[in-house]
DNA sequence: CCATGATTCAAACAAGTGTTTGACTCGCCC
DNA sequence: GGGCGAGTCAAACACTTGTTTGAATCATGG
């Protein structure tokens, strides 16, 4: 049996994952870990402070579980790795258990920010929005405005935090299809690719 | 000067659109609508009747002030009408004031779901899901799979939500790229288009 | 074995929440 | 004017939250 701070983090890492920052309580977190509700305030201070430390810890349980690059290099054609980063991303969000907590955690700061979201964006949102604007902007051309890799980014983003943020919802609406991750994937993958590219064209003007 | 229920309903959209139903405080609607907090009580019964009211009262002004189909006819081209309903759902989003709680009631549903999803999603989400799938329908060809079409709508509407649910990351990401409505919407469509003709060309197989 | 510091515990605390109460005010009809 | 019901109000209630306290327990080195 780890020690009660370790415990500490990895039943505040599930309860912040699946309730977000606020709606988690420190009594909830502690009954789960076994532990005194004093524990946290003595092992970390206080709330913030085991929050700010969950998101340290499982950071680097995510990338190594899921590196963001799913084993592809820098020099494979920028597809596959268009492909890789989705496959990567959607399955952070959609999976469960603990190397999936940082990527629940990030989504969940983004639409409920805490005092965290700034530290949190610069540490990990951005290194992956700059690989992926990265990807964007070879697929786009490199004459493509910065505006237009902006937003492809951001569409291609956009569909797979969906399948997170708004699978409530979609469970009412369509039973059954946030269930396969890896159909998801490639759906996601093939429909950017041809977005991407319905944008170039675009920005290439009539021919 | 209205009276106090109309004042409460009014003050609570704009709280519950703010800062989501947990979070929003009957104290601090009910300073806002200049009212006792046994206001509420009295009117409504509870927060939850409250809120249910907002829902109720806010989907008329949504529908009145941003009509889903922006105008355009049914027989009109399925890409004259994506492009109207991409550009409503992301006024209703964007946009402040009355007209948008509603819609901003909806995202904070999807991502943090009260015992009201369900009817919502009822009353609401499922009309514009029917219209919205509709469209890819038509765009993808009538033998395309149900699963293609449900999973380009959520495409289309993710990437939309996502300007919602993460405009505090996007801000710190890249300032200034949700200010446009406009140009979002036009990039969106165009994504689309191209997303959903790629879709397509991957059904009907290799020829 | 015992002293000392680290750790745990039940209990309490202060602040905030939704809700209820009972007195009070106001307008209206007989 | 008097009674009456709807509406308002300050105050209190019951409960949950994060946090603190001070004693009890444990572990370890002398």
């Amino acid at each position: 049996m780890p020690g009660t701070r370790e415990r500490l983090i990895d039943a505040a890492g599930e309860v912040f994952a699946r309730r977000g920052f606020r709606e988690a309580t420190i009594r909830e977190i502690c009954i789960a870990a076994g532990a005194n509700v004093a524990a946290v305030n003595y092992h970390f201070g206080d709330k913030d402070r085991l929050y700010l430390a969950v998101l340290r810890e499982t950071h680097e349980a995510a990338v190594t579980h899921f590196p963001p690059d799913m084993g592809v290099s820098d020099d494979d054609p920028p597809e596959v790795r268009l492909d890789a980063f989705v496959r990567s991303l959607l399955m952070r969000l959609l999976h469960e258990g603990r190397p999936a907590w940082h990527a629940q955690l990030m989504a969940r700061e983004m639409s409920d920010p805490s005092p965290a979201l700034e530290a949190l964006v610069e540490q990990s949102v951005r290194p992956m929005w700059k690989r992926l604007t990265g990807i964007c902007r070879e697929l786009l051309g490199e004459k493509a405005p910065k505006r237009a890799v902006d937003t492809c980014a951001a569409s291609v983003v956009g569909q797979c935090l969906h399948y997170k943020h708004a699978s409530a919802c979609m469970r009412l609406l369509v039973p059954g299809l946030c269930s396969e991750v890896a159909t998801l994937a490639s759906h996601i993958t093939r429909f950017s690719l041809g977005g991407i590219e319905a944008t170039r064209r675009e920005g290439q003007g009539p021919c």
